[in-house]
DNA sequence: TGGTCTATCTATAAGCG
DNA sequence: TCGCTTATAGATAGACC
């Protein structure tokens, strides 16, 4: 929308990156704004401008309420699948219909002139590379999911499931017993107070943390 | 943009207001997709439908990273912990001053006027149920993460450590062969082909949208 | 629910102050 | 870094399937 068709991809220019960030965040926001008020649903909107700034939005209910909604849907409301069922159901299907149509615009392209047109093709190819990116964080995310569900063993049904969770858990434990190996004979070799000290995991505050506010569950 | 000019206000039709929040949802994330593409930015939009629906939309990133970004700006780059610290010091922090403000307000009240300020007292229990929740949550999100470091063996550092993973996945892979061993039974007993689709994970649909994408890793 | 069509409204790129 | 303007690209309401 303006003078010139532009493409989606970085603005190199820095000037320009920062005025294109103020115009289309306001964009952004009034868009929000629209949609949270029309249709009466709750928007929460993060953003950092090219200099590090935070940019918020959400209506009617504080970002920290909607974000409390977020986090507590998961384990709560319908299953730890939610999350990742959300995000594949809205950006990851976004991807993959953006690129059909520009692989729809570039077959008509192609078959309209025979020049190669360069935009399309970059474009394309910076989508393509995109889904691969969202691919591995899907990946990531449904790794971290597969984790927490193997640890909560009363949501297996099926025997190849039980399975499927049995090795995983002797993998992991097999490669915990060489790691504890590892350390045990290092410990045996020289070893100070003050070394052991200062290789405490960092984590150790945190669960002091816990501890000292309740809220540590029974077993973890 | 439309046929007619809209007024921002709620559409009171059911129909209508779940139509426009599809057509405005796509269009929200694609602006912004493009936001964060040309100016380079992180981006996080968490939205929830007319029907209660989760929405998520971040680029690069996911929404966990960009939430931490958030929740942690007012302290300073810190380690790996930082999620569940961040959620603790703002949160849970803002939770309990406010449990303090409330209780403040009804000493106040019960020292000025000898009836009972129900309203206050009502708001005072519902803090106190938030509080309830707010522990639950942030021990949830702790064995979420530990579940995940437990997998990730190059994190063990101490000897503690590896002793305190080990003896978790020991008791979870008891618990596993217990649940195997109890399946291998009714197995044996009885079961039709209809019963075991019935009672097949749910999850078993996302793994297929996955699989169906190409989005599993090797071992996942 | 989810896609298509099209008239119309809206956002914004580029340019200037 | 802002505001303002204008030509143009893009979004979408309403309709129908």
């Amino acid at each position: 929308m303006g003078r010139v068709k532009l493409q989606i991809k970085r603005i190199e220019n820095t000037t320009n990156r920062q005025v294109t960030f103020s115009k289309r965040r306001n964009g952004l926001i009034k868009k929000a704004y629209e949609l949270s008020v029309l249709c009466d649903v709750d928007v929460a909107l993060i953003m950092f401008s090219p200099s590090g700034r935070l940019c918020l939005f959400s209506r009617n209910k504080s970002i920290e309420e909607i974000l409390e909604r977020y986090v507590n849907l998961p384990e709560h409301e319908r299953g730890s699948l939610l999350k990742i069922d959300g995000y594949i159901r809205t950006y990851f299907q976004f991807l993959l219909k953006a690129l059909g149509k520009l692989k729809d615009e570039a077959d008509q392209i192609h078959t309209y002139q025979a020049a190669s047109p360069e935009s399309t093709d970059s474009q394309l190819e910076e989508l393509q590379q995109e889904i691969v990116k969202g691919k591995s964080r899907i990946a990531d995310i449904h790794k971290h999911e597969t984790c927490f569900r193997i640890f909560e063993g009363e949501e297996i049904t099926t025997l190849s499931q039980a399975e499927f969770h049995e090795q995983i858990l002797e993998e992991t434990l097999q490669q915990v017993r060489l790691r504890k190996q590892g350390l045990q004979e290092k410990a045996t070799s020289s070893s100070s107070a003050l070394d052991w000290i200062c290789k405490k995991d960092p984590q150790v505050h945190i669960l002091n943390f816990l501890e000292s506010n309740g809220l540590l569950p029974q077993r973890w």
